[in-house]
DNA sequence: ATGAAAGCGCTAACAC
DNA sequence: GTGTTAGCGCTTTCAT
């Protein structure tokens, strides 16, 4: 059947706008992706015709054709229930709004969340996605190697803790620098016993955020001996952490791996009657929306995640052209600290 | 160039395995897409081939012959910072999960905030998605008629208040049954002077949530005059509100549109040095972290969101298949309560 | 039950 | 600068 006749069923195709410009449809493929070829009156009238049909390229015939399908992929987690932790609905929203400038979507999986590669395997070998960002780097990252090892393009949301050698594209926030930046913020309030509620030692990120706190003490030739503590990430953790620094060091001021923690920091206050802000000062890490409503209101390092989406995808972006463009292996953000009430400078 | 000398340059595709089966491509293709088909010896032997290539149908291909993508289209908002307003999260986590089980992968994309169909359009035309679930039907919903006059297949998540004739599939959660629950959870609690702080009259949403309190209120013959107050979704408007009311109403007992708002009702309360819970009774609505983990645990009407997702990829399933399976107009979703700390039993 | 032919809509390569 | 040819990998139709 002669396209020329077609009743009007699904969107215009490139046939029916060259039809209509009085063009080739190699023409119309090139006033749309090579506009430098045409000669301007000619891309004027093939252009006229686009906007008249309405006319958008099909992607699926695009994508069979260049082999590409302009789709990023994200694994997402289930969000944390009964944390403060939601740093991926923000960082999500950022990726989408740069990947868009740039002319990709955001595919989203989820997978098995015992089986860390569950997912990307099929978005691979059936040419789904371009690329993948991968997040959740700090279970170990076994994705970043079995990517590397299919050549699948990528960029990592944090750094490959147990991979010294790893070799792959990541961007990340310096957690170090946060947590020292929130204690020098202490510090320079006039807080000398500034304790520091982390994660367990298995947490590379926990670990990090730690140092940035020993850093900041030790500059200032202030102890940490007796003032830091590791547990699991939850509220209830963070308050009795609290409670035992409380009664044993005698802090001040707390710094806490997550405002989860800082949270438990809160309630082990009330609950001894010690006024966040005014008796001991308190800082936490994500600035959550719990951190943005609770009162009072709780200080915290802020990612830039705006920020990591444009370094994201502009890594990937690279990582895409042809030929590639070579990429600085890492790049590393600085958070910045957000103070509200729980650090408030100390009474008297 | 035959297919048959290639060198191993990208994933296998049909003719790879069909070479290695000894049959044609299209048995190939039979024996992923109708297996029935095929004599049980043929079916194992293009199986095995298909293991031990780690064949998978490439997208864009099978997209573009069969024109459909898998793709279900979902347009997110910017979290809002400062409120404790994150159904989206929990939503969007459900949504890729029942997906998946479908077949399906979630796009999201963005748009201008000030326009409402930014993005819909383009995806629509480029056939990059199937459908859309429409979220954001608050605003007056332009989306929904929109995508029903381009005979676009969607399920939106909200009913289409703004519009009675609407015909269009939609998913909701009951506000009003839960603002109902909360109310009489209270009422049970020996409460009798229950206020309600909700959102401008505007806000359909925001009216219906309400009437449940009045429901429930005027079921126990109770009077609802003065009890009441509409402001913007922010905490210090809960606080203001809350405070009038205290002073105005003495109410013993708090509902709320938002968790947003319920922040601020226990706010206020601080500042007066009422206990919430003990002295006073509140409930929010969303469930949000911030409920979870705030001190005194915040009572809160939690919505259905993983049976959302359900329903509405039920719904799409029943709207994309050929035929199209009838499908009921619209469901409604009932949500439960959390019971925490904020509605304790009055004290004496 | 299996195979051959056609074509989805697009773009890369080349001819004019 | 524009048109022609071919083919991406798959599935639908029809023949065997």
């Amino acid at each position: 059947m002669a396209r020329g006749a077609r009743t009007p069923s699904g969107p215009p195709t490139l046939a029916d706008v060259a039809e209509r410009a009085g063009v080739s449809r190699q023409t119309v493929s090139n006033a749309v992706n090579n506009p430098d070829l045409l000669r301007a009156d000619t891309l004027a009238r093939v252009q006229a015709a686009i906007a008249d049909l309405g006319y958008l390229p099909n992607r699926a015939a695009r994508n069979l054709r260049t082999r590409t399908s302009h789709l990023i992929g994200l694994r997402i987690q289930p969000a944390q229930e009964g944390t403060a932790n939601a740093t991926m609905d923000r960082f999500v929203h950022s990726l989408v709004e740069t990947s868009r400038e740039a002319g990709y979507h955001v595919l989203l999986f989820t997978g098995d969340p015992t089986d860390p590669l569950a997912g990307y395997d099929d978005l691979l070998r059936s040419t789904a996605v371009d690329a993948f960002v991968v997040t959740d780097t700090y279970l170990g990252n076994p994705q970043a190697m079995w990517l590397d090892q299919r050549r699948a393009p990528f960029v990592a949301f944090g750094r490959p803790w147990q991979q010294p050698g790893a070799t792959h594209a990541w961007v990340d926030v310096d957690g170090a620098a946060g947590v020292a930046l929130a204690t020098d913020h202490l510090l320079d309030k006039g807080h000398r016993r500034v304790a520091w509620i982390g994660w367990r030692k298995d947490s590379a990120i926990g670990e990090d955020r730690r140092s940035g706190w020993t850093r900041a003490m030790h500059l200032r030739d202030l102890p940490t001996t007796g003032l830091a503590s590791r547990v699991e990430d939850t509220v209830t953790s963070g308050r009795s952490a609290a409670g035992v620094l409380l009664d044993e060091a005698a802090p001040t001021a707390f710094v806490c791996a997550s405002d989860t923690l800082a949270m438990g920091v809160l309630h082990a206050l009330a609950e001894r009657g010690l006024r966040a802000g005014d008796d001991v000062a308190v800082v936490g890490f994500d600035d959550s929306q719990v951190a943005q409503v609770v009162r009072p209101g709780l200080s915290s390092v802020r990612q830039p995640l705006e920020q990591v989406a444009v370094e994201i995808v502009a890594t990937l972006e690279g990582l895409l052209a042809h030929p590639a463009v070579p990429q600085a292996q890492g790049v590393l953000l600085t958070p910045t600290l957000e103070v509200r009430d729980t650090s408030g400078p100390v009474r008297g």
